[in-house]
RNA sequence: UCCUUAGUAGCUCAGUCGGUUAGAGCGGCGGACUGUUAAUCCGUAGGUCGUAGGUUCAAGUCCUACCUGAGGAGCCA
């Protein structure tokens, strides 16, 4: 008989009919009478009770029917008998499609650290927090396609290997078939990169905006959604070596067009979740409220779903960076010296414990901070009349911190290639990326989307490395 | 990379001031139980105390280095 998935049983499921499951074991309870087996196979957070009639069934079958069996059962849907679910299959027959041998199948049916799991993420996703979050991350990236195919916009595969190493956007992998040991040298003495694959020294992308921005001279509105790379000694509980960006490119945009894009962007997303991962979004929410039941009132966060709602509701703040500044001096904290960083005035960097007072204690919303001091950014963000600020945005939410980071682009040529020299860009590297301002140059604005932090603010979870299948860390790269 | 902190049974943890044979709960295994909800009850096995040195009559406990995890910082998405 064909097999039905759970959630369609479990949501229109027929009392009296006939028919197949399969899926795996989550627990299995009884007496010496009935078996009840939890019965889970990934379509639902939720598990269909099996109950199995010990005279049905030889104690040699029952006995392999174990956490993390996987299980084929034919029977009866019937209505449920014990409270705690509406509808059950009682069994007629039973078949142990594959084994997990109790001494040494290591998920138990009670609650394991996540620090546990990650070491074993090739069984984690059979736990009931983490199917969640992977059904959940399905749901965001269609939904990110959806969202900009609604508005016209279209998909570019951006490059994954580059040879520019002029993006400055962080530590960079190098891609080579060179040999580890005595690789060719050339006559200063250095890897002689002339006899490597490409012929040049290659690397992973750190971003797919430069490339982005000569699709957007073309078809106008383009998204790059794709891996990206940063070599960077980060560890932090919000940093991958690999990790997933969107970076939409608008032609004929500017600052306040990318900030309405921005802003749309996160609450669509956030309103599909709350549309269509009810079930995975409630089991979560109640896991974080079990988690922080011990700490105090004041330390708790907001319920999740609540705080999802919170946030597709009501408008973000956007604030100039020299009204922050005057904001930070002026605040409690500030003068009370309980900065580690104190905030003296026009040009001081903005540290973690300033954005974080700004979204979680000023605001207590997501802040869209913009017109960053140029010394502060990168090369290509437009230079602002007053010649000191650039167009820039960052989108800064609260526990993640910046979530979306993203400009205007400079498509005055001179104002561009002076901005390069200043930087030391190496402007002959960049022909190709100064033409889209030679040929047809027009203003445009885009971002970029850290896609895991996107999941973490959406399922509440608080390490990066709980959101993504395998994660790449520093001295982590298992599986 | 820096600061803080932790590493004891399969998992989560306790282990006092350095002192005899290393402790619990859960999980596993054996048994009991007329429908359970992380079932319950009885019994039982399970340990290179992260690694390597050192101090000491004696180290899970003190010291040093290293490894790994976590929290924070920097870098950023």
């Amino acid at each position: 008989m064909k097999r039905t998935e759970i959630a369609s049983v479990l949501k229109s499921g027929q009392v009296g009919a006939e028919i197949t499951v399969k899926g795996w074991v989550r627990t299995r309870r009884g007496s010496k009478n009935v078996n009840f087996i939890a019965l889970n196979d990934g379509s639902t957070i939720h598990n269909l009770q099996v109950v199995a009639e010990a005279e049905l069934f030889g104690e040699d079958l029952i006995k392999n029917i174990n956490t993390g069996t996987a299980l084929g059962v034919t029977g009866t849907l019937v209505a449920s008998a014990g409270s705690g679910q509406a509808v059950e299959l009682n069994a007629r027959t039973i078949e142990v499609i594959g084994l997990a041998d109790p001494e040494k199948y290591p998920i138990q049916p009670k609650r394991h650290t996540l620090e546990f799991l990650r070491e074993m993420a090739h069984l984690r996703p059979r736990t009931a927090t983490f199917s969640a979050i992977f059904r959940i991350r399905h749901a965001m990236v269609y939904a990110i396609h959806s969202f900009f195919h609604e508005r016209g916009f279209y998909n570019v595969h951006t490059p994954i290997i580059t040879s520019s190493d002029a993006e400055g956007a962080g530590e960079m992998f190098r891609v080579t078939v060179l040999p580890a040991e005595n690789a060719p040298l050339n006559e200063e003495g250095k890897v002689d990169f002339s006899q490597d694959f490409f012929g040049k020294p290659a690397n992973l992308t750190v971003s797919g905006q430069l490339e982005g921005e000569l699709f957007a001279m073309a078809l106008a509105k383009i998204y790059t959604f794709g891996p990206t790379f940063r070599a960077e000694n980060s560890n932090t509980s919000r940093h991958l070596a690999e990790f997933w960006m969107i970076e939409p490119e608008v032609a004929f945009s500017d600052l306040n067009d990318n900030m309405d894009l921005a802003e749309d962007f996160l609450k669509y997303l956030i309103n599909y979740a709350l549309d269509h991962c009810m079930d995975d979004l409630q089991f979560l929410s109640n896991r974080l409220t079990e988690e922080e039941k011990n700490k105090p009132v004041e330390q708790r966060s907001m319920e999740l779903i609540s705080k999802l709602r919170f946030v597709a509701e009501n408008d973000f703040v956007r604030l100039p960076y020299s009204q922050a500044i005057e904001i930070l001096i002026n605040s409690k904290p500030n003068k009370k010296g309980k900065f580690q960083y104190p905030v003296t005035g026009y040009g001081t960097d903005l540290q973690s414990e300033h954005e974080r007072y700004l979204v979680e204690q000023e605001f207590k919303k997501p802040v869209i901070l913009t017109n960053y001091p140029k010394e502060i950014k990168a090369f290509y963000m437009r230079l602002d009349d007053n010649g000191k600020t650039v167009a820039a945005m960052d989108v800064l939410f609260p526990q993640i911190g910046e979530i979306i980071g993203g400009s205007q682009r400079e498509e005055r040529i001179e104002v561009l290639e002076a901005r390069m020299d200043e930087m030391n860009i190496p402007k002959h590297e960049m022909e190709w990326y100064l033409d889209t301002r030679r040929f047809g140059g027009c203003p445009h604005a885009g971002f970029g989307l850290g896609f895991e932090r996107l999941m973490l603010f959406v399922t509440g979870m608080g390490n990066i490395r709980d959101v993504i299948p395998f994660a790449r860390t520093p001295k982590n790269c298992e599986f």
